[in-house]
DNA sequence: TCGCAATATCGCTTAATAGCAATTCTTTGA
DNA sequence: TCAAAGAATTGCTATTAAGCGATATTGCGA
C-alpha cells in the first residue's frame, strides 16, 4: 500500500479516471444510482441519442463500472462498483473547497 | 449531498477526472507525493522531456492539484490538495479486486 | 548589461474519441 | 416465419490533447 507503481499500473489507472472523465457517462452513472434501467429508459432520461448512450454504456461495461442483464427485448444495466460515487463525492468535495477559496479571494477585506 | 448534479457540474466533475487520466500526470504526482520537486528534477526522475513535464504541470497547476513557488531560477511543485491519493487508492483497489474476480474465474473448480 | 541556466510557450504531428446517421443484429409476439 | 421494437455496430467528421523540437521568457551571477 502507498508504494510507487510502474507506467503500466499507472496508465490502468488513468484508465479508469478517464471512463469517467465524460459528462454523459457520469450522467449515465448518476441516473444508474437511483436504480437500473435501460438503454431505451437513458436515452428518454438523458434526451440523448440511442447510438451514443449505447455506446457510453458499451465503455463504462468494459471498463467494469456497470452489469448489464437482458429482459426480453430490452437490456438493463446498474451500477455494478458503487466505489464510483465516494470518487464523485471526492472530486466534488475539491471542487467546492476551490469554488469557496476563489469567492473568498472576492471577499471585502478590512485593511 | 447526494443530489443530482446538472451537465455543467457534470461536466466539471469530468474534467477534474480527465486530469488524472494520464499516466504521465500521475508519475508526477506520485512523485511529488514524497516531497516537492523543481520541474528538472522531475525530468531527471521521470526520463521525460522537459517541454512535456512543463506543459502536464501546467495542466496540475490550472487543476489547482499541485501548487508551485519559485526558488530563484528553479520552480518547485508541491501537492496541493491530498485527495488525489485517496481517489488513486480507491481506484487501485477497484482495479485489483476487478484483477482477482479475473484469477478466480481462472481457478479450477470442484464439480 | 551580458550570458547562462531553468522553465515556459509555440507550432506541429499524430492518435483518440464523442457524437451522429445509417445500418445491422437480436428478441419476441403474431 | 416474419415484422417490429430495442440495442449494438459501423463509417464518418470534428475536436482535443500528448509529445516533440525549437524558441521565448525569466532570474541570477559576473
Amino acid at each position: 500500500m502507498g508504494r510507487t507503481l510502474a507506467r503500466d499500473q499507472l496508465e490502468a489507472v488513468a484508465g479508469q479516471f478517464g471512463v469517467l472523465a465524460e459528462p454523459t457517462r457520469l450522467a449515465i452513472l448518476q441516473s444508474l444510482r437511483e436504480g437500473g434501467r435501460s438503454v431505451g429508459e437513458l436515452v428518454v432520461e438523458l434526451e440523448a441519442k440511442q447510438a451514443n448512450i449505447s455506446k457510453q454504456l458499451g465503455v463504462l461495461f468494459s471498463a467494469g463500472l456497470v452489469g448489464r442483464e437482458r429482459h426480453g427485448n430490452e437490456v438493463h444495466y446498474s451500477i455494478r462498483d458503487p466505489m464510483i460515487f465516494e470518487l464523485c463525492e471526492l472530486v466534488c468535495g475539491k471542487i467546492r473547497r476551490d469554488a469557496e477559496r476563489q469567492a473568498e479571494a472576492f471577499r471585502p477585506r478590512r485593511r
